[in-house]
RNA sequence: GCGCCUAUCGUCUAUCGGUUAGGACAUAGGGUUUUCAUCCCUAGAAGCGGGGUUCGACUCCCCGUAGGCGCGCCA
């Protein structure tokens, strides 16, 4: 029998970290196992459920590449079902009817008065529990909604679920789900339980701990690719040391034998790293297109823009990027004469004295170049720091701040070179101007 | 309160009774480079406490301690 996981999230208009990371354990497990990964929208709160929010949920996992194997199942549509499972668990004596509270009639399962009831989890091994410590509990509500455990329970049995991997906040509820399988005639499925994400000081991640919800980490510009490869590490090692690793080396390495048992903290540091890494190895086309669209949303993208200086801005860009979102604040003077000088660079690199007459002295040899390519601006500038006896750096570090106003980014000569010498040569005249008004 | 679970560097983790307890992120220092990023080298950094079992415990058992989860006519 082949193995059948799912992913069963309610759709509440976003997709926390915790549940995503779930979702990725169950597709790689359904992966390596040759089996089917199924996707079940738990849509019983009518208010919560809306299409933006089952859309926003279909698109999380798209984005992320977690392709399910059936049409989702919709589990509003399933209702009838659960109460008539729920008549037949009457029927056979598994549950009663009653009127708790005054609150009108509800059904209420069974759970065993004596002896105990335990299974074995694969990350948690064998737990067990005393028949006294579980309580009876309402699978039918006095308004006729099946609760959340009868729903759940009947939609696996219905759609064969044969393993079912989740956080390790349903160990407990597990208990009642094993009865509930075994009062239907229903050998119970394999459970695993997922360790816990949880924020910098240890406790449960929210909202105030950063980005949690999926759709915040791509908008932060983090690569589905990363944050898939982040998140699988966080309670599963392949071993041997590996961690980053492909899609398919995951698939083919994970099982759930390694994985961890206790709560994960979430370390942001690690996972821009990582992200980092992505984006440096990603080929050039891809990075562009997220590049432009980047630049574009900031009002700074020249739709004239050779393909050449295109290009070349963006492989400047990209080794240094470790998310997209610092784009395009880190890289606007490629695109505008309007771009902002850092106040630090500008008071240790442009205010000292004879400054202006440095830059005017550069402008004049790079003006009477020939060519203005690497090798001559470098040369250029190598010379006129020997003669001055400040060094390469001591030529370099002005020329940089007053070309593009920060004092890191790309090498100075590439950055030049895709400039050009007459709009180079401009800025420093501009800066130099600047600097003797006393306006910058 | 009751029940269940968990416990290795700051963080993610490896170790499935015998290791100088390994790797990665982060941090610090150094090298390369015109800066930044990259890359390379180096350093510091861990078995919660107490009992057992064993020739030998991070590893197995028990007791503490700490934390998490659960105890809804929420999911």
């Amino acid at each position: 029998m082949t193995p059948r996981v799912r992913f069963a999230p309610s759709p509440t208009g976003n997709v926390h970290i915790g549940n995503i990371r779930a979702a990725i354990f169950n597709w790689l497990y359904a992966r390596h196992e040759g089996g089917q990964f199924l996707l079940r929208v738990e849509d019983t709160d009518r208010e919560r459920s809306t299409p933006e929010a089952i859309r926003t949920l279909l698109d999380v996992m798209a984005w992320l590449g977690l392709s399910y194997d059936e049409e989702p199942v919709y589990q509003s549509a399933q209702c009838a079902r659960h109460m008539a499972a729920a008549e037949e668990l009457v029927r056979q004596g598994h549950a009663f009817r009653e009127n708790k509270e005054g609150k009108g009639e509800c059904i209420v399962f069974r759970m065993p008065r004596e002896g105990r009831v335990e299974y074995t989890d694969i990350v948690k091994g064998t737990i067990r529990k005393k028949a006294e410590d579980t309580q009876d509990f309402v699978i039918v509500r006095s308004d006729g909604n099946p609760v959340f455990h009868l729903a759940n329970v009947i939609d696996d049995i219905d759609m064969r679920i044969t393993h079912i991997i989740r956080g390790d906040d349903h160990v407990e509820n597990t208990f009642k789900h094993i009865q509930i399988f075994r009062a239907m005639g229903v050998e119970p499925p394999q459970y695993a339980h997922l360790p816990m994400i949880v924020n910098a000081m240890g406790k449960p991640y929210s909202k105030r701990d950063g980005a949690a919800f999926v759709g915040e980490f791509r908008d932060q510009g983090f690569l589905p690719e990363a944050l898939f490869n982040f998140l699988a590490l966080l309670g599963w090692a392949p071993g041997e040391d590996r961690e980053q690793m492909t899609r398919d080396e995951m698939v083919a390495m994970f099982t759930l034998d390694r994985c961890k048992s206790s709560a994960a903290r979430f370390d942001i540091k690690k996972l821009t790293w990582m992200n980092g890494e992505y984006i440096r190895r990603l080929p050039p086309a891809d990075f562009m297109a997220e590049f432009k669209a980047r630049v574009k949303a900031g009002g700074y993208w020249r739709e004239d823009l050779p393909p050449a200086e295109r290009d070349g801005i963006a492989a400047l860009v990209q080794p240094r990027t470790k998310f997209y979102s610092e784009i395009p604040g880190n890289c606007t003077y490629f695109f505008t004469e309007d771009y902002a000088f850092d106040a630090r660079s500008v008071e240790k690199r442009l205010k000292p004295e004879g400054v202006p007459e440095l830059l005017e002295a550069v402008v004049a040899r790079f003006e009477a170049l020939p060519a203005f390519d690497h090798a001559t601006t470098e040369a250029t500038l190598r010379a006129m720091g020997d003669e001055r006896g400040v060094g390469l750096g001591g030529m370099v570090h002005p020329v940089r701040v007053a070309a593009s106003g920060l004092s890191d980014g790309p090498g100075l000569f590439e950055l030049l070179v895709l400039l050009g010498c007459p709009r180079a040569c401009a800025r420093l005249r501009r800066v130099v101007a600047r600097l003797r008004e006393g306006t910058l």
